[in-house]
DNA sequence: TTGTATGCGTTATCAT
DNA sequence: ATGATAACGCATACAA
């Protein structure tokens, strides 16, 4: 019952170890012979290699880390998922962390990935340290392992590491002046944590897509929550509190805007006509809603492609170029961002 | 740069390795002298033990495999949230895979893990093979392996692995019975595709709630998706084309519910007015529906913290028993759950 | 083509 | 308490 190894599958082949090895991992110096009676023994005895030992021998695991920011996050799954699979076409395994946008937890997972010897790291990087506003220290022994490492969906500032990002400029560009063709003057932004780069990316992005639409910024109208469906219901009665009245918001990210919609809906503010939302991530729950939710998304699987092909060129001793995706804005119909006429009048406020 | 190992550490420390790595196992056999010695040289160095080395010495890798159906599924992924925090409670690495729903991915994913050696294993079975009605060969092996298994959400039918799974029975009593007494007499069933039991046992269920209520089982009012977007939207439709004109219908899981619900808004059905819908799995997106759905639901991080407690009890050597978690039917509200008056009067079809 | 012997980094055994 | 050494399972340099 307990493990068979290839020293049994040698004396069962009767040959030695040696070639049994040879054999099992499909080195060119084996007669026809010796590869039957090998090949056919280890089917008999159900013979799986030991991976810790082969790999504690050859220095390869052929398995790579993910660790990303959220399981439980959509726009998160899918990455890995799209990881995952483009990984598995290159004959790697992929270990799945989850940070939990917990800076701790993302050490911890990367500390035993380092242990396991993984052959390379894709990763959401939670941001700096607050205080000392450099990476963490187990970042650093990452960074300094020599271990082929790349970023994925997030940056960090002032590190040298190819990252694979979103650029939503285009796409809040055409989200505002949808908007602002609509009349609306008063938008909001719910943006992210300011540990996440996505969350200043976006935000900046939407400064930008104001001014280049004759609007001004207002740091009243932007709420920093943190990406989860609590913060995003919170934002919601923000939005409603909010003496500047605004009438239309962009949320960035779907967790939040799944919060901040249960929470309007609660309260019977009609997205759509009180109130236009667009959203960050193509999720196919802001399908359910009536009027469909507008939405900024990206082509995930096309990041975990990249994010895949960019590591095995680092594995390969290239030095990829950093890239950005650009991000594509959806405007499902014309409902769902509707014409800021006489909004949020004091009817729906509490 | 190179990979620091415990010889250095010795080294720097003035020690023996012996003494090194009673050190940095928490041997009790040390004094405080080299302690401190081996402990400081040890930082200095950044040395990060070799897991493969050290598992393939003491044939424990502290680590366990978690083996999921779909990562994009939430109800999978909180599944896998809650695993992996208990597991790591206990001191436990989880690694995540992904079947897909499909079996070959699970062979080569419980493959992998086989090879790795993992400590335990954490399943989410996939079915019995079509054809022979056998469990696959890879998970015949990992049966006999030895290694301490548990299967959590479906079960393997005649494999006797201790099992956490959902009844939904009492839920599906509640929910029959609220539809019933709102004069519901047709109720459609999208379920499962038949490999999983969780299909099967939802479907079942179903029926005796519906004799409990008086009410007949039609295989006609049955349809069998597969528990992905793509099969809701196709129910969708199947229900508004069956000639015997359901007016409510239970969904045996979120994303067929919410492939469902997208189609039903596109085609402008009423859900809560012309159609009554209860789906399975508690998700947020279901609140963000207006009025919001009504669901069956389980807690699932408790079902997680029994999988990992049930694993650790067989890795102790103990046989803990299956055991069923009782689902729970949520009326959100009596909006969701409509009258069924002069539901679904030809104007809602095509 | 095959076998023998060595080493990967660590822990366990056995002396001391 | 410590050190020398064997052993874990496998891959490979070298010899034959």
């Amino acid at each position: 019952m307990n493990a068979v190894t290839i020293k049994d599958v040698a004396n069962a082949a009767g040959v030695s170890v040696a070639t049994a090895s040879r054999v099992l991992s499909g080195h060119p110096a084996t007669s026809p012979d010796s590869r039957a009676k090998v090949e056919s023994a280890a089917k008999e005895l159900g013979f799986m290699p030991n991976a810790q030992a082969r790999s504690l021998r050859s220095t390869k695991t052929d398995s790579i880390a993910l660790l990303i920011s959220d399981v439980r996050n959509p726009y998160f799954s899918d990455l890995a998922h799209a990881v995952e699979q483009h990984a598995r076409a290159a004959g790697l395994m992929t270990f799945i962390g989850n940070a939990n946008e917990d800076a701790a937890q993302q050490d911890d997972f990367l500390a035993t990935m380092l242990s396991r010897r993984v052959d390379g790291l894709v990763i959401v990087p939670q941001g700096l340290n607050e205080e000392s506003n450099q990476p963490s220290e187990m970042m650093n022994r990452v960074l300094s392992s020599g271990i082929p490492t790349i970023f994925v969906d997030r940056a960090l500032p002032g590190v040298q590491v190819p990252a694979i990002t979103a650029n939503s400029a285009q796409a809040l560009d055409e989200a505002v002046a949808t908007l602002h063709s609509l009349n609306h003057q008063k938008i909001a932004f719910i943006g992210g944590p300011k540990h996440a780069s996505t969350a200043l990316e976006r935000y900046s992005a939407f400064e930008t897509a104001l001014a280049n639409n004759g609007l001004h910024a207002d740091e009243a109208l932007h709420f920093v929550g943190d990406f989860q469906p609590a913060s995003g219901a919170l934002a919601a009665q923000w939005l409603l509190d909010n003496p500047a009245k605004p009438s239309a918001v962009i949320i960035a990210d779907a967790p939040m805007a799944i919060g901040a919609l249960r929470v309007w809906r609660e309260l019977g503010v009609r997205v759509g006509a009180d109130l236009s939302v667009i959203t960050f991530d193509e999720v196919d729950a802001m399908l359910i809603h009536d009027p469909p939710i507008a939405t900024i998304g990206h082509d995930l699987s096309q990041m975990g492609k990249m994010a895949v092909q960019a590591l095995r060129e680092v594995m390969a001793g290239q030095k990829p170029e950093p890239e950005e995706l650009i991000s594509k804005f959806t405007l499902r119909t014309s409902v769902a961002v509707a014409k800021a006429t006489q909004v949020m009048e004091g009817k729906v406020r509490p």
